[in-house]
DNA sequence: GCATGATCATGC
DNA sequence: GCATGATCATGC
């Protein structure tokens, strides 16, 4: 507890003017409204501010503003609405727009204890299923007081959320029984993360079935899933919603989840295609390849990923909320790949403005979760491209680390204000990644930090990086 | 034959 | 009108 008695006295007599049922959700929601575009001192009177202990913000909003004690308990803060209070930061970006900080910390995993844990009785399940979510805006070295509040949001995790988490959470449960603790990465898993909790020299613990000690990890709700959650909050006015209508179509139901995993799900739907040649899956899938579209390798891996639903597989539901993207390679018959891999164009105010990899939109995108869809040319120069393989794919933690000396020069040629064709890392450099121009002309362009007229260029994957990933990913097919 | 710079079709 | 997901086209 942070208050004493006399203090908590005090607030619960206010609460009495601020009032609310806390065994209605819709009723607690409202109420949380008014924490928005105000801090926590706006709550205190000043004696009451000088008694004030150390906390951590969200046990103050419930202490100061609630009126209910901290709640270690596996249920929910308002245990009789099944409401968990989280309070969660957001950082400002260069436009000024409101971006997720963190994922979303549940609760610690003890590898221990949750290994006889099925998901019905985990905490996370017992304790989040409906989270009222207050975003407030990140300050460094700021007192917890004067922090202010941005958005509030009921969340339901739903059906099929809550069955995609409980096949994260049996990933992670097996990984463990497996005394593989020590290797778990967030990139193993879709919403629900186990990700590092604590110092780096905050010591190691003992996990099941194996000697070697684990770094501690907690479960989380990861960066995309937030990323969704925030969207909804900007988007929706009162951000009151237990069931979220997501736009971009939906690509598997909750009847096939039950049966399946997501990943299982939608590699499947290739099965029948493998070994097809390209033309002949777009006669299928009635896809019309007559004008040559760029992107038509794209329009049949989305047809096949999609049933074709006409749903954009990189817009739909379950790859935004996981942060996945599909990608198409093209193999040619002699093994080299056709072209390079294309991701965003460099937002050079963003890189410029970031002062940590880890916060970087580039980190974002690197490490992310990937599906590759690979095309196989079957003779030399003929293009007469076959379906192959569709796998999912993280990238390793040894290249993110050469992709961050990557960003490390990107950013020096911004501040260096050079921005310029001959600077960057390039395709011969053969570091993996290399810079290279995207736009609708040489001639379309933006402005630099500094104000000069610029070229857009976007970061890519060399020929080769993709080369090794597809050649890896060869190697696993042929243990199998 | 590949690296590099340039550009495009699609879909929101 | 622009982002996305690419491919095209040239010259070394």
């Amino acid at each position: 507890m942070c208050l004493s008695d006399t203090t908590l006295l005090s607030l619960y007599m206010k609460m009495n003017i601020r009032e609310y049922d806390r065994s209605d959700k819709r009723s607690i929601y409202d109420y949380s409204k008014g924490l928005l575009n105000k801090t926590l001192r706006d709550f205190l009177e000043s004696d009451e501010i000088s008694k004030m202990g150390k906390g951590k913000l969200g046990q103050l909003v419930e202490e100061i503003y609630f009126g209910i004690k901290n709640n270690p308990n596996p249920r929910p803060d308002f245990e009789e609405a099944g409401v968990e209070l989280k309070c969660t930061p957001l950082n400002t970006g260069s436009n000024g727009e409101y971006l997720i900080k963190e994922r979303l910390v549940c609760n610690m995993i003890n590898y221990c204890e949750v290994v006889t844990e099925d998901f019905e009785h985990s905490h996370f399940y017992l304790k989040c299923q409906l989270m009222l979510i207050i975003f407030y805006l990140h300050k460094s070295d700021a007192s917890p007081l004067d922090l202010m509040f941005i958005f509030s949001v009921l969340w339901k995790l739903e059906e099929k959320d809550l069955l995609i988490i409980k096949q994260d959470y049996n990933i992670i449960i097996t990984k463990i029984i497996r005394g593989e603790a020590h290797l778990l990465s967030e990139g193993d898993t879709m919403y629900l993360g186990a990700c590092r909790k604590g110092q780096k020299d905050d010591g190691l613990v003992e996990q099941p079935n194996s000697d070697i000690k684990a770094p501690k990890r907690a479960f989380c709700l990861k960066m995309a899933y937030m990323r969704t959650i925030l969207d909804f909050a900007k988007k929706s006015k009162y951000g009151y919603s237990t069931n979220v209508q997501f736009s971009g179509g939906q690509l598997v139901s909750a009847e096939e989840l039950k049966a399946k995993s997501f990943e299982e799900l939608i590699i499947g739907r290739f099965g029948n295609y493998f070994g097809k040649n390209y033309r002949d899956i777009a006669k299928e899938c009635d896809i019309d390849l007559s004008r040559n579209p760029k992107n038509m390798f794209a329009m049949i891996a989305n047809s096949i990923s999609a049933n074709g639903k006409k749903v954009s597989v990189n817009q739909s539901e379950e790859f935004k909320k996981a942060g996945l993207t599909m990608k198409t390679i093209r193999v040619n018959a002699h093994g080299t790949i056709k072209e390079a891999m294309s991701f965003e164009n460099i937002n050079y105010s963003e890189v410029n403005d970031c002062e940590n990899w880890y916060d970087s939109r580039l980190y974002e995108i690197f490490s992310s979760r990937f599906m590759f869809v690979v095309f196989r040319e079957q003779n030399a120069n003929k293009g007469d491209y076959i379906l192959d393989d569709a796998f999912f794919w993280t990238m390793p933690q040894s290249d993110l680390e050469k992709a961050e000396q990557y960003w490390q020069h990107i950013k020096a040629i911004i501040k260096a204000d050079k921005i310029d064709d001959n600077y960057w890392w390039k395709s011969k450099d053969e570091k993996l990644f290399h810079v290279r121009p995207k736009a609708s002309k040489s001639t379309d362009c933006v402005l630099s930090p500094s104000g000069k007229k610029v070229k857009k260029f976007c970061y890519w994957f060399n020929n080769s990086y993709i080369k090794e990933i597809v050649s890896k990913r060869q190697e696993i097919r042929n243990e199998k």
